[in-house]
Order: C-alpha cells, then structure tokens, then sequence
DNA sequence: GCGGTGTTCTTCATCGTTGAAGAGGCAGGA
DNA sequence: TCCTGCCTCTTCAACGATGAAGAACACCGC
C-alpha cells in the first residue's frame, strides 16, 4: 500500500501543460503567469506533490546546496568535544547564512569506511578537518574533484604533494604559538618539563615516545607543536631529549589524565607538564590532584585552544580563533573561488592563568 | 580550463566494457572476475574518475544515505546550546554506526526559506525537533513524504492533526515532570513562585504573560511544563494566577536573566524562581546576584534538562535523557518502520542540588 | 551428448528533473 | 502593414548512474 512517489510529470499531465511549466511554477515563477502559476500548485497540492525532488533537481543543476565535513575521528567524538563543536558551529553559520546545508560524513574505525563514505557523499564542497598526513579520507576528498578546503592539518606543503595545491587552508601556526607557551613556563624558572600529547600516527602508540618518533609525527599539528616545545627549551638551554613527551590518541581528558600520570612518573618529576590541548590540561589536573600535588605551588600545567571550560579551570592556555576557522574554511568553500587560495594563518594568543607559577624550591 | 567531470562511461568506453561493468567494478565487486576489476579500477584511477557520482546514483537507487535534522532555531544557535548538542551527538552516533550522514538543514529567520530548506534537503528521512505547532517547517517536512521522526514537539495528536498519524515521536512527559520540580518546591515551604519560560509561540512575546497566553502557548513544551507547574501549584493550593510567568524567546543565559529580572521586580517578589530550562537558569542566577540575592537563602532557583553545566553550578533541576532521545529517534529514522510507530516517552527525574532552600523567613 | 547450474558480462530502460532553444500570440512603433 | 520584442509556454535532450533481464560460455553429472 505504500504510496508510490508523485512526480512532475505527473501533475503537469493532470493538468495538460508541460512538465517544465510545472517545474517553473516552483522554481522560476517569474516566468509563467501568476494564475498558472496558482493553479499549478493548487494541482501539485491536491495530488500530493510538494516540490521537485531535489536529488534529480540537484543532478540536472549540477548542485545539492549542501557541503560536507569530515573528520578523522567519528563525529560521535566531535560533538563531545567543544574545539570541534566551536569549529561547527563557525562553519554552520557561515553556510546557513548562504542556505547551504552541512553534511556531516560518518566516520568509521575502518578507514576505508570512512573513505568510502567521503567518496559517497552528496555535496558540492568537503571541508576536512584535523587529518593525518597520510589518511585516506583526504586522498578521497581529494579525489573527488569537489571545491575542498582544509582546516589545520596536514599543511598547505602536504597538500601540495597530494596533489591539491592551493586548496583553501586555514590554521595557525601551532609551531610560534606552542614555543610561546613554552617559553611562558621556562621564564617562570622551571627547568623540568614535561608533555602530554594527543595522537602522533594514525596507528595510535600509546606512552612515552623519542625524539625520532615525535619528528615522525604524521600529525602535523602534533608534529609541529612538539617541534615548538623543542624550539622554546633550546633557546633556553634545557635538554630536549631529557623532556618526557607522553603520546595518546584523542584529545579527551581520560588520555590527559594517563599521559600526565606517565610523565609524572618519571625521575626527576616535571615541575611543569605542558598539554597539547586543554582537555588533555583537564585531565592533567585530575592527574595532579590524584597524586596530591598542588596546581601551581607543586606543579604548573598549560592547555591549548582556550576552549570553553579553560577560564572556569584558571588554565594558562594558548588561544586561538577555532570558530573563526570554520567561518573562514566555509567562506572559502561557497566562494567561488577562481584561483589557487593563499593559506589563512590566523593568530594565536597566549592567555596566562592560575595554573602556571613559578617551579617549587628544590625538592627535599 | 575547468575540467570536465569524468564519468562512468567514459571509463567504460576506454576499456571497451559496457558501463554497468564499470559500476559493478565499484559497486558489487563479486558481480566480476577479479581481473577485470582491477583493470577497471586501474583505468579509472587514469582517467582521474574517483567512483560513481553520488547524486546520479542516489538518483537510481532512491537512496542517498543520509538523514535530515531540521530545528525551529537556526543551526547556529542549536550548536550554542549544550541541550542540542546532546541531541545531535545521540543521532550523530546512532546514524554513524549505521554508515549513514547527517545532513544538517539551514535555518532562516523567514520560516519560508527554513521551509524551502527541507523541501530541498537531499535526504532519506527527516528529523525535526522542538518546532511549534504551527510551524510551517513541519508541514514541509510533513509533505516530503520521506520518513519522518520528531522530538519533543509538536506532540503525538498534533502530529496526527498534521496528517502524520504513527510518525515516531520520541519526548519526555513535560506536564509531569515539571509538576515534580514545582512540587519539590513547593515542599520546601515556597509560596510566592515566579517562572522564567522561554518562547510560547513563534511569534516571540517578550514580558510577563497571563494564564490564557501560557494556555495558548503553541510550542507544545512550554504549554505543558507551565501547565505541569499549575498542576502542582494547584495541589498545593498556590493561587496560580498571582504567578508572575515571563516568556522569552530562546533558551539562553541572556533570556534568562531578562525573564528573571522581569519575575523579580514584581511584589511580593517571588521566593523561587522556576526556569523551563537550565540555560534560562543560568541567567536567572546572574540576576540573582546582580540584585544582590543569595541562592538558596533569599532565592530558589530551578532549571530544567541536567545539562552539563548544571551540575557544576549546583543548580536543581530535572534530568531528561537528551542524548538518548536523539539516539531513538535516529533509530525509529534508519529502521524499517512497518506500521505506525507507538509515541516513546522517556523517563525524568529530578536532581535537588544547591540552589534550593527553604524560603527566607518573612520579609522584615 | 545433453540438460542444468554458475559465472561473467551486456543490453535496455529508467530514475525525476531542468538548461537551451524554439514557437505562438499580442502590443507597440515605423 | 509589417517588423520587432516581449511574454508564455513547449519541445528536446541531457544530467550520470543502476536494476532487471538476458546472452554467452564453461563446467558438471549422468
């Protein structure tokens, strides 16, 4: 008993005109007269017909009105994260002031899955944010021929090599504004750092990882933070290599909070951890507070982003501009877009708070 | 010097297979012999053809692999508010496991564009959540005809009214619920109620409404949770008329304290504040301390949601499994759905928490 | 040697719409 | 009167793909 759709032709045949008179009525009613016009759609309305389908409108037009997002991680984990919701909602309302849709594009655990799903999706632009250098979602994106633009990583050079030179990016430059948290913590006197981050590779390595294997980062935002840390100890004279750098996989405080306790476990124990985001900072916290250090008397931790919940925790942070990088990258894309974009670098703030002092005296 | 799409036949035609084989090489892998197939993917890959276009083939297959969310506010707004993000991320999850995307449909302050924006949503359902009675937005989706699931509201009869009857509609029992949060109130020995609401129709009207306007109320919410606190105030033999009741338009901390200002200047001023939701809340205790009002001495406050942030701000409030609606909805959505689906009505619960005491002794 | 069963690939029609181009009629100007 | 231009509406041919049905061939068992 399931009704079988009404079409256009349909109505214009009850009707005795043809079908594109119909289609006008709908969608050019400049071009027919208004009491046609009206007669159509009291037609369309009383057989049920509420509109051309857009998917075959949108097949013969050559657009859907609608751009895709695609994530490396699953959107499940986006929406808990409020740096990827703040990135949303930047690209939301840019798109939706231009009536464009967003389609949010499954991930999967399986990466050929979430290919897959970017391969299929029915939009007129991508938009792909926070991937590895060499994840296939982006060679997918890529090879879709589609407008796509890319927010943070891998980096416009990247880019270039996987054959979309100039594709929009926007980002910051996660090298600057790390050395500069960095330097933050070294001028405060502490001499034994520590570092607790998110993912390096697509195959998470969880723990304490080297020198080589923070280089090999195909992350480039870990990559490239890590790589600023380095910079800020050098000029100020502290052993990198003595520097514990902890690797997880998302950003989520439960990851901060095992990767500072890994790094806190190491003789001499850091006076300072920095953490590559601030819910790894969140999590960090919890960390310190489980062994019973204090936060900063024992202990000086720094986030990044300046999400949200940063001001309510007092977190020294690095802010920078996430739901302005969804305006820009959406900008970009429903622009017309004529010739190769130059990259956005947007800038970056440090915002000292109450988690970061000067280290304790010597221990006892 | 654009490049012209590559298509399915054209990659048939320089292989000299037919192009059904073309697709199945990308499609049904088992309907040719592996050979053929790699030589087809190969050839392809030269050309620059990257798979099947999906609208082409959404087209053909009266499929697209992807569901709709429409909201009554702009997209913008629902990612501000922690409520609706839970909600998305619960049918974020649900529709990711099963391989399909979430198109997010734009918002318009001109319910005729929102209007149009799901007539012309490419999508194989729709979900549309907390919209009024009489939103235009709903008869669209309603004459979609694809399958459709609401949240919230409108409710179950006014579906049917609709002509939905047996859509999947999943909510909580609001009257019922805020009845409990009024009575909890009441108990602690409260007299002199005020309530912060947020919109009662879509046109918004701002400022304090009488009982025939909350009666009226369009958005099926706001009508039953005022009629919950009647109910409750009935019982109690509160004089429910003598309730100052401030409407607003969104849910935000900024309606919040406005409503709750409203409440408060008039006399006797009210002893608790009830607030429909844990945003209005939020204002309403800024309010609260901008007159100089200590919270729960001098003042009671309620939300309504147990959002995130509630607990955190020690606010009593009524849990509702926002996620899990969401989650529900996208199941009722993705799943066959033979007959009429029964309504899901979801358990509450109140959370007493700091920001409710007795009421202060008589007034000097 | 023959019908039956699979595998592999092809043919054909169609999904529902809209751009481009065209045809008919009517008004206004030369 | 005739031409021009405008307003309405129509015709035609795609847009790019896939389901259903079928053809060609190989292999199997008896």
């Amino acid at each position: 008993m399931r009704a079988r759709r009404v079409t256009l032709r349909q109505v214009a045949d009850e009707l005795g005109v043809s079908a594109k008179t119909v289609s006008n009525a709908f969608n050019r009613p400049d071009q027919l007269s208004a009491a046609l016009r009206d007669r159509v759609l009291a037609t369309a309305h009383r057989l049920g017909y509420s509109g051309p389908d857009p998917l075959a409108a949108g097949l013969r037009r050559g657009r859907v009105g609608a751009i895709g997002v695609a994530y490396a991680n699953g959107l499940s984990y986006a929406f808990d994260d409020p740096v990827a919701v703040a990135l949303l909602a930047g690209v939301t309302s840019v798109a939706e002031a231009a009536g464009a849709g967003l389609l949010l594009v499954p991930g999967s655990a399986d990466p050929r899955r979430s290919a897959a799903a970017v391969t299929g999706a029915v939009v007129d632009g991508l938009l792909v944010a926070s991937l590895a250098d060499d994840d296939p979602l982006l060679a997918a994106a890529i090879a879709r021929r589609v407008p796509l633009a890319v927010v943070d990583q891998p980096g416009p050079d990247r880019l270039a090599e996987l054959g979309a030179p100039g594709a929009p990016w926007v980002g910051i430059d996660d090298r600057a504004a790390m050395a500069a948290v960095t330097a933050h913590v070294l001028a405060l006197g502490h001499r034994r750092l520590g570092v607790v981050a998110f993912g390096l590779t697509r195959d998470p390595v969880r723990g304490l990882v080297d020198g080589a294997a923070q280089a090999a980062a195909t992350y480039a935002v870990s990559r490239d933070r890590l790589a600023g840390s380095r910079d800020a100890a050098a000029a100020a004279g502290v052993d990198w290599d003595g520097v514990p750098v902890s690797a997880g996989t998302d950003s989520t405080p439960g990851e901060g909070e095992a990767g500072a306790a890994a790094v806190l476990a190491t003789t001499p124990r850091p006076t300072a951890l920095l953490c590559l985001s601030d819910r790894l900072a969140e999590g960090a916290l919890r960390a310190a507070a489980r062994l019973g250090l204090r936060v900063p008397a024992d202990l000086s931790v720094t986030g990044f982003d300046d999400a949200a919940t940063a001001a309510g925790l007092g977190l020294t942070t690095v802010r920078q501009p996430t739901r302005r990088k969804g305006e820009l990258a959406a900008r970009a894309l429903l622009a017309p877009a004529a010739g190769p974009a130059a990259p956005q670098l947007l800038p970056t703030e440090l915002v000292p708070r109450a988690t970061t002092g000067p280290p304790p005296a010597l221990p006892g």
